[in-house]
DNA sequence: AACTCCATCAACCGCGTGCAA
DNA sequence: CTTGCACGCGGTTGATGGAGT
């Protein structure tokens, strides 16, 4: 019960492009704009997949798109907003004019995740990894040689072998570079310790969920900062955030290794979050340390809630997207939409409706986080 | 010079989602 | 309500070229 294939694939050229190719899909395209992908090879004339097609255009031939180099800050608000929102590329590269996923992704896998590493920074949680190796300590031991932690064993071997670069284009981190990210004062459950037998805790997928809504939070008053010394120090220094009280009402004294942002979580109800899944290739951490989820979800988002995500997460043919919180401007600079439409330039962080807008999206795949548990577990009305 | 290793990035793949029939 | 198609997304692969030995 395979998925059917998009196209014969015996009958379609593979591989690098041609200049004679890239000139027929130029041509197709400025004559009939960009979509029906499946009918372009036909009508191109070229003997390849409508998939391949369109890629070859998002990714490397539409006009908008820049080849140089990314510039220091654009790597900086590609960290901030992996911080934020983990892997979400196409959401990232919407931020950054002229870039694509794939342009964002591969920069990500080839660059910026080496340079964490190289500052002795987690990738994944983007948590410090010495603090990572001692909150495993705590909770039983080192783990056992092989144990995958966070990125750790991917990138081990480069977060001690990263040479310094001529020319560090994320230099102003790297001032930093042995600093822990803070949360905001009082909520730093990223930095708390993983009690492993505490299990007074909220639902764990909410905190998952909790750590993102802070992180976006963070990120985006930081991007609300017009100078690089301020952003750094929202994002860096410890008593900047807007969140200022501790989190005492609700006991928030787990944290995920590796799981971040980009969650491996499963995101439908019915399929129960469990830390096992975080720690998959955690061999030492036993089942009966799982941790309980004893709250039930009130008020759960409903469909039409999380429709949002859904719906704006996709860009139509032309580049723009179809609802506000995509479109949102982290760093202040002018929307893009690569046909140059533009859509109501939501803030953030200044917008209950946007702040909404946005934790929906986040709610649409994390559905079993309550809305009234958001607010109190922020401390701060929305 | 020959070979191996490694980094980069374009391209591929499978899956999820929306939507129309 | 179901099905199939089109499209987009994110993870992964593989070709290529440069660096190192």
């Amino acid at each position: 019960m395979g998925r059917l294939p998009c196209c014969d694939k015996s009958n379609v050229k593979r591989g690098l492009w041609t200049a004679e190719e890239d000139a027929k899909i130029l041509a197709y395209v400025s004559d009939n704009g960009p979509g029906n992908w499946t009918s372009v090879p036909k009508k191109a004339g070229l003997r390849r997949c409508g998939k391949s097609c369109r890629l070859r255009y998002t990714n490397y031939l539409r006009p908008d798109l820049k080849h140089d180099n990314f510039t220091p800050q654009e790597e900086e608000l590609i960290i901030n907003l992996h911080a934020a929102i983990g892997s979400r590329w196409s959401l990232i590269a919407q931020q950054l004019p002229g870039r694509t996923d794939n342009d964002v992704k591969n920069h990500w896998n080839t660059k910026l995740r080496k340079k964490l590493c190289g500052m002795g920074i987690d990738p994944v949680t983007h948590r410090p990894i010495s603090q990572i190796l001692a909150d495993y300590e705590n909770i039983g031991g080192l783990p056992k040689p092989g144990t995958r932690i966070g990125s750790l064993n991917r990138d081990l071997k480069n977060a001690f072998t990263v040479k310094p670069e001529p020319h560090d284009g994320i230099s102003g981190i790297a001032n930093h570079s042995m600093m822990p990210i803070r949360m905001p004062a009082g909520e730093p459950i990223f930095n708390r310790p993983f009690n492993m037998n505490n299990s007074n805790t909220i639902n764990n997928h909410s905190l998952l969920l909790l750590a993102q809504f802070q992180a976006i939070k963070l990120v985006t008053e930081a991007s609300s900062c017009t100078n690089q010394e301020t952003i750094q120090s929202h994002l860096f220094s410890e008593g900047s955030s807007s969140t200022s009280s501790s989190s005492s009402n609700v006991q928030v004294n787990s944290q995920a290794p590796g799981s971040n942002c980009q969650p491996s979580v499963p995101n439908t109800p019915s399929s129960p979050f469990s830390w096992s899944e975080f720690l998959l290739d955690d061999a030492f951490l036993q089942p009966n340390q799982q941790l309980q989820q004893d709250i039930p979800s009130t008020g759960s988002v409903s469909q039409a809630q999380q429709s949002g995500y859904n719906n704006g997460d996709h860009m139509n043919n032309e580049g723009a997207t179809d609802i506000g919180y995509s479109t949102y401007d982290y760093t202040g600079h002018d929307n893009y939409a690569t046909t140059g439409a533009v859509e109501t330039n939501h803030t953030f962080g200044a917008s209950s409706t946007s702040n909404h807008s946005f934790l929906e999206t986040m709610l649409d795949r994390d559905s079993e986080m309550s809305w009234e548990l958001v607010p109190s577990l922020l401390e701060e009305p929305f």
